[in-house]
DNA sequence: ATTATTGTATTAATAACGTAAGACAAGAAA
DNA sequence: TTTCTTGTCTTACGTTATTAATACAATAAT
């Protein structure tokens, strides 16, 4: 799995994001316990307080919750988890159709450019 | 028209993508003369620096060009502004599928998604 | 009891971003 | 010619993001 720092927002909001993405894709299963801090980090190749902020963000969204000393899990909160899937979802979706619409394309052809695109095909 | 310097991206970054938008849009017509810098900056509440940062890649890109003292146009080059938007949008729908994708949604997920969305009801 | 692991907090240094204020250059306008 | 407008550049300052290097706290493992 790679973490893809590439964008010019801020390392520990992309952190955010793709710690998100794991959880609600189901590439994390609730409960599952998850790497150290230190690890998380060196994966990312961040500094370790960089990936902490990210946690503790996702913690305050309460979908982590760490035990002291011995390490953070994803929520069992299955609920919590698709809730969380609809919203990062609806984002998509309101962005996407958004910005097609300021460029002057209508729903149809928002779709078409969908069903026209090939992945890795660039 | 707005300028809505929300996201955490830099704000010069921002001010790039909606001067592009704006281009490609039609909202400023090819050959239109744009404000001075000053103003532009006064307009989307930002240092007149910052602006200029903006502004200088828009003319690396070629979308815009400078007559010293007399101020700055959009370029005249039509299919350049065409070749601008299929790019802006094909960026839109690789990411919005791409995205839509990592949450485990099919084509036909992306695509209702979009028909059952409503403008303004969220 | 001691050690290792894990999360958390602190301090410092650096770089990028943004603002502020103003100076400069050159052509347009009067 | 003089003044105004416009783009450009410079210097300074403050904030935030990021890294770096440690230190501390608590508990699991030995």
């Amino acid at each position: 799995m790679n973490w893809d720092l590439t964008s010019d927002r801020p390392i520990y909001a992309q952190l955010l994001d793709e710690l998100k993405r794991r959880i609600v894709s189901g590439y994390y299963q609730p409960g599952e316990k998850i790497l150290p801090v230190r690890e998380l980090a060196q994966e990312a190749k961040v500094n370790p307080n960089t990936m902490q902020k990210a946690l503790t963000e996702l913690e305050r969204q309460a979908l982590v919750c760490t035990v002291r000393t011995t390490g953070r899990y994803i929520t069992q909160d299955a609920a919590l988890i698709e809730e969380m899937k609809k919203e990062v979802a609806a984002t998509h979706v309101k962005q996407y159709y958004t910005e097609m619409k300021t460029l002057g394309y209508d729903k149809q052809e928002m779709i078409q450019r969908i069903l026209d695109y090939e992945e890795g095909k660039e």
